[in-house]
RNA sequence: GGGCGCAUAGCUCAGGUGGUUAGAGCGCUACCCUGACACGGUAGAGGCCCCAGGUUCGACUCCUGGUGCGCCCA
């Protein structure tokens, strides 16, 4: 073994192995438990990211874990074509080309969409591997294969003859630059500064007016009446009355609604339904005409108007402010910072307008999916998300699914000359109720959400009834980012139960979203992106892997922390030099080899830093085991580590390092049982560095994936070791801190402090302890009829007395003051035990920790009075 | 404006159902190239656990209000 451990020559031949073992093949015939998991399909428009990655360590981790516990474990890998995000990408490549889709033509426009797929589904299923990601690999999906865009169109039809799809004109919220709506969900809303301008409505037919605040003058064009409050005094003697909109002077009426906020403005809103979604609605309510002076390009459509038409919104803004200023009918205006929607992918501010779209009835489908999370069939961790998932899908309005893009599944829906509408699966030749061979198929693309809510069970092979569907739906586990829990969680859920007839996944993970270390979230823009393989090249794929599962189930956003990378880097060369120390052991000369089985010693065989180092590794075996199917890796990752450096490395090894030499067989066989169940426990979390320590065991499988999960074993229970060991650590502690503030120090020389007990506490009971000090301290133990007492430094150390045989010491005046400040932050304590004790406390807290608190005292006052009589006062 | 969440060491974060002398990693200081590991070791400094009230024998933990920050939705 190296002298330091190398994750990249390691990670590239584990990949090879597991490539070769097939280590991620799932059967669907096999007889064990069956845990799944459908990975989330990364869009097809570049790299991964850090949240990938994150996400990738989750479902890793956890489907490692299932297969170490005997379960059948299948890991869906595929990509997502996401048209909206692709297009824009490969519009942007032709604009930089100086070309447009327009220019080279669908045929063109779509062989560099192919060109595209190609290329990235190639690096993302590589960047997956990178990261250890032990997918079956033959399965990989992409939401354009012939087979998924079979199961969209059968659901497409289907739900079409139910009557829950229709077309119809609605208002959507359009992007002017993409030309195509888009989904409520995808709406970025920004703030933005912008003008209040107050307008003057007067009264047709008599005096009277009403004033109307609004941050788009220009869409006054397109008002149809003024709304306000129900039943609000200040509009009272206004009610019914005709207004004159300002300017081009139709007639308009006043109306209440109650969607009128009194607070807001003047308290009056003007309704405009073509142009906003809230009025649109409110338009409904009042049978109130539609009226369009925004075009699909962003453009005015005002005919009467020759220096209005064809402008665009921000020009025409400032023209509608301008004549209402020189006609007097703008009363003020006030700067206004409000939310205003943008484009999620190209960045334009949307315009509501309306169009004819295909949409989706939600309601039928919204009520099951939330009752099966009422009903506690789907589970939320961390759970404050189920209460958002159920006010969200509570509150659902019809989801708009057609875009008007290049890129993406059509809408398999064709109408002949004689208008028969029609959905279909395979694309007919002919009109199935006329037989018209003249059929235009719908233009429109599908929403990508739309088909992505199908991936849980489209790539199990549904509507067949395959083994893979039988056996592995539904999925166990989806894990995501919080920010889609809308966008495709709940729209997962709804289709699962509607098509397949059950739940997609019993438990849903949220993790946590990574922001840049400057606290924001990460965009290229602001330039704190980190590349995930950039950290796996600099510090080990495992390493990046460990970080990710301390953070990814915290409840609140982690900030990206280089620094910890690298400490888990170092982490795994700790191992490494672990199991490095026991294979020298075996091989001093650095043979070849690996380190050998050896039978199980006798419990009775033990000394107490055995019985203690199998007490707490039984301890680790059930915290971890019990943590990883809660989804609590950061506890997994922690508990691991604290283990294994500050246990197993700081006090195990050094104590039995001269044991190993000699050959101690229970030593040997202990120190070897605890790297390798520490390895096993690890494995989830750092696959690569577990396969490069479990190579170096005898009797070990090919894969430690093959490993079975280690059991605690109760027998090793041993809470008076446990607490023995931990007032030696103490013990040691304080004897070296001593020691160190009378300058001497550990290894400079041979010499060894003698040192002799002169009063006995119970922390020294234990007969292994004096000869355990001596391996951690610089100190020797003498006969206490060697010398006289006089003249020799005292130390307390734990509850015990000690005098220390160096003259030189006795004197220091340092050593003096660290014991008084001892004392005195003993007696401090001491009396705050005291008044805890004098006080209700004693009477109304449970027995133990009364008793608990009694002991506390005990030992302190003992250990204050020997250091009363150590420092003669 | 509504909903949810977060404020703990210089930095990044842990701290079920109230009971320690409040923890970890990194960073910092001092000393150590001791034959597994300097990607290391030993010791140390560093905290009114955001603020103000309340409940309780006892609050980092529960309740109310405030302040600051983040996310989601209008």
């Amino acid at each position: 073994m190296k002298a330091a451990y190398e994750p990249e020559e390691t990670e590239r031949r584990w990949r090879r192995r597991w490539e070769e073992l097939d280590l991620g093949r799932a059967d669907p015939g096999s007889a064990k438990p069956a845990f799944s998991i459908a990975l989330p399909p990364p869009n097809i428009t570049g790299s991964l990211h850090l949240g990938h990655a994150l996400n990738a360590v989750v479902q890793d981790s956890l489907c490692r874990f299932h297969r170490m516990r005997g379960y059948e474990v299948l890991w869906v890998p595929g990509t997502d074509h996401a048209a909206i995000a692709t297009q824009n990408v490969i519009e942007r490549q032709l604009a930089a080309e100086g070309s447009s889709k327009e220019e080279i033509g669908r045929q063109a426009f779509d062989q560099r969409v192919e060109a595209w797929y190609r290329t990235y589904q190639g690096r993302i299923v590589e960047q997956l591997r990178r990261m250890g990601a032990s997918c079956d690999w033959s399965r990989e999906r992409f939401t354009m294969d012939a087979a998924y865009v079979r199961v969209i169109r059968t659901v497409f039809k289907t739900l079409y003859e139910q009557g829950l799809i229709y077309r119809g004109p609605r208002i959507v919220n359009w992007c002017p630059r993409c030309h195509s709506a888009i989904s409520d969900e995808e709406v970025q809303f920004e703030e933005q500064i912008d003008k209040f301008y107050y307008v003057r409505y007067r009264r047709a037919d008599g005096p009277g007016e009403v004033v109307v605040a609004t941050t788009r003058p220009e869409t006054i064009l397109a008002d149809v009446a003024v709304a306000v409050p129900p039943g609000d005094p200040r509009f009272r003697n206004l009610l019914g009355a005709q207004l004159v909109e300002p300017l081009s002077g139709r007639l308009i009426p006043l109306i209440e609604d109650q969607a009128v906020d009194p607070k807001l403005g003047t308290g009056a809103l003007k309704i405009t339904p073509g142009h906003s979604a809230e009025d649109f609605e409110i338009g409904l309510r009042h049978d109130l005409p539609v009226l369009t002076v925004i075009s699909l390009d962003g453009r005015m459509i005002a005919p009467d108007f020759p220096d209005l038409d064809g402008l665009e919104v921000a020009p025409a803004r400032e023209w509608a402010a301008d004549r209402l200023r020189d006609s007097g009918a703008l009363v003020s205006e006030e700067p206004i910072v409000h939310q205003v929607g943008h484009c999620d992918r190209c960045g334009t501010i949307l315009e509501p307008l309306v169009t004819a779209q295909w949409w989706v009835r939600v309601t039928e489908l919204a009520e099951p999916a939330a009752e099966v999370v009422e009903r506690g069939e789907i589970t939320f961790h961390p759970r404050q998300y189920r209460e958002q998932y159920l006010t969200w899908i509570h509150g659902l309005r019809d989801w708009c699914i057609s875009r008007q893009l290049w890129l993406g599944h059509r809408i398999p829906v064709s109408t002949c000359a004689n208008q028969h509408t029609f959905a279909w699966v395979e694309e007919p030749e002919l009109c199935p109720v006329c037989q018209s061979s003249e059929l235009s198929h719908d233009p429109d693309v599908l929403d990508t959400w739309f088909s992505s809510a199908l991936w849980p069970f489209a790539i199990l092979g549904w509507p067949q009834q395959t083994p893979e569907l039988a056996r592995f739906y539904p999925t166990s586990v989806l894990s995501t980012g919080r920010d889609i829990l809308r966008l495709w969680v709940a729209r997962m859920v709804m289709m699962g139960l509607r098509f397949p007839g059950q739940v997609p996944f019993a438990d849903v993970i949220l993790h946590a979203t990574i922001l840049g270390a400057d606290g924001a979230r990460m965009s290229k823009s602001r330039g704190n992106v980190v590349d995930p393989l950039e950290m796996a090249d600099r510090y080990g794929a495992d390493a990046l892997r460990a970080w990710g599962a301390s953070v990814a189930m915290g409840t609140q956003d982690a900030r990206f922390d280089e620094s910890r990378i690298d400490g888990f880097a170092k982490f795994a060369n700790k191992l490494w030099n672990m199991v490095r120390l026991l294979r020298l052991v075996h091989f001093p000369e650095g043979q070849p080899g690996r380190i050998p089985e050896s039978p199980e010693p006798l419990l009775r065989e033990l000394e107490l830093a055995d019985r203690w180092l199998l007490s707490r590794l039984t301890g680790l075996v059930r915290k971890v085991s019990r943590a990883l199917p809660d989804f609590e890796l950061g506890v997994v990752v922690d508990s691991i580590y604290q283990f294994a450096w500050h246990e197993l490395a700081d006090w195990y090894l050094e104590l039995v390092k001269e044991r190993l030499e000699a050959g101690d067989e229970v030593a040997l066989w202990i120190t070897r049982s605890a790297l390798l169940t520490t390895a096993t426990l690890l494995h989830p979390i750092m696959p690569f560095l577990t396969e490069a320590l479990g190579e170096q065991f005898e009797g070990i499988p090919s894969t430690m994936d093959q490993m079975s999960w280690p059991e605690a074993r109760s027998e090793w229970d041993d809470p008076a070791a446990e607490a023995a060991m931990s007032s030696f650590q103490d013990l040691t502690g304080q004897l070296r801190h001593w020691l160190q503030d009378l300058g001497i120090q550990f290894g400079r020389s041979a010499t060894r402090v003698p040192l002799l007990v002169s009063s006995t506490g119970s922390d020294l009971a234990q007969p292994e302890v004096l000869r355990y000090l001596e391996r951690l301290a610089p100190v020797q133990w003498v006969e206490a009829a060697i010398g006289d007492l006089e003249g020799m430094a005292p130390l307390v150390v734990g509850q015990s007395s000690i005098r220390l045989a160096a003259t030189a010491a006795a004197q220091s005046q340092q050593l003096r003051a660290r014991m008084r400040r001892e004392l005195d932050r003993l007696s401090a304590f001491r009396s705050s035990l005291e008044s805890k004790l004098a006080s209700p406390f004693a009477t109304s807290a449970p027995a133990e920790l009364v008793a608990r608190e009694r002991s506390r005292l005990e030992e302190a006052s003992r250990r204050e009075a020997l250091l009363r009589d150590a420092l003669e006062i």
